[in-house]
RNA sequence: GGGGUGUUAGCUCAGUUGGUUAGAGCGCCGGCCUGUCACGUCGGAGGUCGCGAGUUCAAGUCUCGUACAUCCCGCCA
């Protein structure tokens, strides 16, 4: 951290470094006024820097009349050079708190190199400031130490990746921010081009296609950090500009690409100091969705879904009796510790399952004195219950969660409730746990569209056995396919790719493309597996969800240094901007 | 595109059943103070209650609309 310092620097020490064994040394300081206190004949200031801070002793004995009056009208946020002697504190003066504590400067000069007008909002960490406000002055939200923080952790994350990829015999290639638009999938940013009236740039939503010809360029090895836009909604952990680990090797199997990203993780999680086993869990995409009810469970509590349409099939609810025998299906989840939830607290739950496609959501609390309250029990009878409540591993003090729906819809509730459970019933979730989810199906209906649509995209290989398939069972088909998911988010997903024209054809037509639109979209892509592409595959790693976990923040917006807000505009620049009328003539558009 | 929550001093918030001059803490300004570290203490300034309509004798408070923020659903190959 000191290194750096002493190298035509108006300071040689750091803010955060000085310490006992320094005393008597004469340094100079700067930084910013974090905290000053006016005892009329002595004035202590808190110098802050991204190091941490130190205090200074204004004594009027020791500058001139002049500084002494400069130090009693300091402002929060002036920026200092002071110079003076570190010197011990008293015995009774020594702030444990502090990393510098046991010593102070005693200034023997000060100058201030800036002033500041009053801070918008306290620069300290824990505040509670609107977001907006600190996104609007986001350069003083930089100056928190947690701010800091965040960024400092971001780097060494960063540079883990790289190092374990350069180690690896990887290029770090740049690939064009001004790229083509591609049909499926997010909406693309569009940008004009002057020259071309009437075309448009896309920002690439990822680098994929433009990896897919480095491999068909023979690089083999890539990787770039490298930054994604995506024209759609915002959420705590989605910007519209984001950044990924981009990773894609040639000659590999689905096996070695994973092999070679928990490396990378391995090194950036010991580059952070958190400890995890490697090699990770493979779970089936399949298993996943049985005993979690989404393709990237948070594995780190219990509570998993319990599948009862076996069990009541027979009964007399119809609730359950209809999905149950109309290829649906009846799960649940029980909550240990709920049981004694009130019928009001129940119901809130049930806005929950409603959200995610419930059309109601059936309960039994078994109390822990004993009593079973629930609307279904009567419609159940004995046996029916008494088994659900044994393959449900249920006993006084828990609460069960029912959903009867088609597969995905029940899948979708119970994931749902599942984790607003834990979050009520504050189940501990500490660490971190990592996992691959692999094996996701190459094709899902979209029942809307009425079409396929692939389930992770339209370069994926499917599995060999499955490929005569595509046609008349495309459902059936399997892929080479693996998410990296980190308590119970996304992480990465990655796919060994399509390598041979021929196949890529029939995956696209099964998406529903026509040959000519594949011919003007994807030519490029075709013709270059026509060209002897190599077998490829690959991953991106979302760099800022993979920061926030480790950071232990809700929001991705925390570990990016200037985020947008969730209508994709920068408080801080006005962007996006009106542009002037000569502007949008000179690359043809009209305003509406 | 849909739903929830919020918007009152620079910041964080309170504001009762609609009723006199809209409050608090922090911050800010001024005075005092030589061992504080969220210094203390005395005094002071600071408000178009997001914006626009409506109801009413009277609106921060009720109604409608709207803007922005935030969370979620859709969406995100």
């Amino acid at each position: 951290m000191t290194d750096f310092v002493n190298q035509n620097c108006m300071h040689d020490h750091t803010c955060g470094q000085l310490r006992a064994a320094d005393c008597d040394t004469q340094v100079t300081l700067t930084g910013w006024v974090w905290h000053n206190r006016d005892h009329g004949g002595l004035i202590f200031i808190d110098l802050r820097d991204r190091d941490g801070y130190t205090q200074i002793v204004v004594d009027p004995d020791c500058v001139t009349p002049e500084e002494f009056a400069t130090a009693e009208h300091l402002g929060r946020e002036y920026v200092l050079q002071v110079s003076g002697k570190v010197r011990m504190r008293g015995e009774d003066a020594v702030n444990p708190n502090m990393a510098t504590g046991e010593i102070e400067v005693l200034a023997s000069s000060l100058s201030v190199l800036n002033t500041s007008v009053t801070p918008p909002f306290s620069i300290e960490d824990g505040i509670e400031t609107d977001e907006t406000t600190r996104m609007k002055w986001r350069y003083m939200d930089l100056r928190r130490p947690e701010m800091y923080a965040n960024l400092k952790l971001r780097h060494d994350v960063a540079q883990a990746m790289r190092k374990a990829l350069n180690e690896r015999g990887f290029l770090e290639i740049e690939t064009p921010i001004l790229a083509n638009s591609t049909p499926e999938g997010a909406r693309d940013y569009i940008v004009p081009s002057r020259p071309n009236p009437g075309k448009f740039y896309a920002l690439p939503q990822s680098p994929q296609q433009f990896k897919q010809m480095l491999m068909c360029g023979g690089v083999e090895r890539y990787y770039q950090i490298a930054r994604c836009f995506r024209d759609e909604d915002l959420r705590a952990d989605r910007q519209p500009e984001f950044t990924q680990l981009d990773v894609e090797m040639s000659f590999v199997r689905d096996e070695e690409v994973m092999e070679v990203m928990e490396g990378v993780m391995a090194e950036v999680l010991a580059a952070v100091g958190v400890e995890h086993e490697f090699p990770l869990q493979r779970m089936q995409w399949k298993e996943a969705m049985d005993r979690f009810g989404c393709d990237r469970p948070d594995v780190r509590f219990g509570m998993e879904l319990v599948d009862i349409t076996e069990e009541v099939k027979n009964c007399d609810f119809k609730v359950f009796t209809g999905p149950a025998n109309s290829g649906g299906v009846v799960k649940c989840i029980c909550a240990k510790g709920a049981g004694d939830w009130s019928r009001g607290d129940i119901e809130k739950l049930a806005e929950v399952a409603a959200e995610n496609g419930a059309k109601g959501m059936a309960w039994i609390a078994y109390t822990s004195t004993g009593e079973e309250k629930s609307p279904i029990i009567k419609f159940l009878g004995d046996d029916v219950h008494a088994a659900i409540k044994a393959k449900a591993g249920a006993e006084a003090g828990d609460l069960l969660l029912f959903a009867a729906d088609t597969y995905p819809v029940a899948s979708a509730v119970l994931a749902a409730l599942r984790l607003r459970m834990a979050e009520l019933l504050e189940i501990p979730r500490e660490g971190h746990a990592l996992l691959w989810v692999v094996n996701f199906p190459m094709f899902a209906y979209d029942e809307q569209e009425q079409k396929y649509s692939a389930e992770h995209h339209p370069f994926t290989m499917i599995h060999e056995e499955d490929i005569d398939k595509i046609e008349d069972a495309p459902l059936e088909c399997g892929s080479y396919s693996y998410d990296l998911v980190m308590d119970g988010f996304e992480a990465g997903g990655g796919t060994i790719r399509i390598h041979t024209a021929e196949l890529q054809r029939r995956v696209l037509r099964r998406l529903g493309l026509a040959d000519e639109e594949i011919d003007t979209k994807f030519g490029h892509l075709l013709r270059a597996l026509e060209l002897g592409a190599p077998p490829h595959g690959g991953i991106a790693l979302g760099l800022d969800r993979v920061v926030m976990l480790l950071a232990g923040k809700d929001s991705i917006r925390d570990v990016i240094a200037f985020p947008k807000t969730s209508s994709a505009a920068d408080p801080m620049t006005g962007a996006p901007n009106e542009v002037s009328p000569r502007q949008l003539k000179e690359v043809s558009l009209k305003t509406l």
